[in-house]
DNA sequence: CACTTGACCTGTCCGC
DNA sequence: TGCGGACAGGTCAAGT
């Protein structure tokens, strides 16, 4: 489920609320493959230790403790990591419902004329950041960590891809995952001709495999693939060899332009994703193309968006604007 | 080696 | 209403 933007949302989150936290106790929930390596380390890492930072790299959580160790965590699919506690009060709203986030629907909403969105101001106006998660710990929690001020982390991941580990900080780029995966595509130094000469390795394949290869660019999943193959208009079949410099380049930058603009919106909620306050993200309701098919095309009002298979991913395209 | 496919899990939705 | 199958935002291992 969560990709870059995601992720570094839950990060802020988290840096507010549980910096200068100690841990209490860990609580497991029948759930091993959650936290493989908790057994071992548990007592002697975590337990006393407090929270000194919180950062990530790719779609990966970075949890810096006092003992010099660091839980690592990845949401995978439907991971989420809430904090409920004193700071920010309960995160206990109303009970949830599947259908509590009903997409906000508007008339003739103005767009943007350069990049598709309807009038992002107007549009969001309003929009309540729901909470989607009722009671803590609930059926899909994994693992649960008592701070001693009696706030708590909760690890919830209904299909339990998801996983958190604990390392020494200083193993943490070590770490297979960490030596594989590349550049972050929102650094500066993260340049069109870095990115080009890193997605030519992958030549022999599309274009939407290649942005979701982990190893060429940090970050990309299917939401902000195809929001961003519709920006830079590239179909997503497209084998790599196929597409030019120029055109990797603006596409470089629609990655960079969506990603940044999901963050600002707080992620993407479809199904599973909240906040470290357990609130839904609201880009999703901007998307262009992602989950828009039977819908027109922002940039055809007479095209309407398509889903097709791609990389064994539903992919989402304008079958104009996306010339194969 | 490069590339593609299936597996990991649970839940939901859709068609019969 | 019930049931089987397809599908869901990510990554690996195993296959071609």
């Amino acid at each position: 489920m969560p990709e870059l933007p995601e992720v570094e949302t839950v990060r802020r989150g988290l840096h507010e609320l549980i910096i200068g936290r100690t841990i209490k106790s860990i609580r497991e929930f029948e759930s091993p493959k959650s936290f493989p390596n908790a057994a071992s380390d548990i007592k002697t890492f975590l337990i006393g230790a407090s929270v000194i930072d919180v950062r990530r790299r790719a779609k990966v959580l970075l949890i810096d403790l006092s003992s010099e160790y660091t839980l690592v965590v990845h949401l995978k699919m439907t991971g989420q990591l809430v904090f409920v506690g004193n700071t920010a009060g309960p995160a206990v709203a109303s009970a949830p419902t599947s259908r509590s986030h009903a997409r906000l629907e508007v008339g003739v909403a103005p767009r943007d004329v350069t990049h598709g969105f309807r009038d992002l101001e107007r549009f969001g106006a309003g929009h309540p950041n729901d909470s989607l998660i009722g009671e803590l710990p609930d059926r899909s929690t994994r693992v649960a960590v008592a701070f001693t001020d009696g706030s708590h982390l909760y690890f919830n991941d209904q299909r339990k891809f998801g996983w958190m580990k604990l390392f020494p900080t200083v193993e943490v780029p070590n770490i297979d995952f960490m030596k594989k995966v590349g550049p972050e595509p929102l650094e500066d130094a993260f340049t069109a001709s870095a990115f080009i000469e890193r997605i030519r390795r992958r030549n022999g394949t599309t274009i939407k495999a290649a942005i979701l290869d982990q190893t060429v660019l940090a970050g990309v999943g299917n939401i902000y693939a195809d929001e961003s193959l519709w920006g830079a208009k590239i179909h997503p079949v497209v084998r790599v060899r196929d597409v030019t410099d120029k055109q990797l380049a603006v596409l470089l930058k629609e990655i960079k332009y969506v990603m940044n603009l999901a963050i600002e919106k707080g992620g993407s909620t479809d199904k599973n994703y909240v906040n470290a306050e357990g609130k839904r993200g609201s880009y999703i309701d901007f998307a262009r193309v992602f989950r828009q098919e039977g819908k027109a095309c922002p940039r055809h009002p007479d095209v309407i968006i398509e889903k097709i298979r791609v990389a064994g991913r539903g992919t989402h395209i304008c079958p104009v604007c996306q010339l194969q």
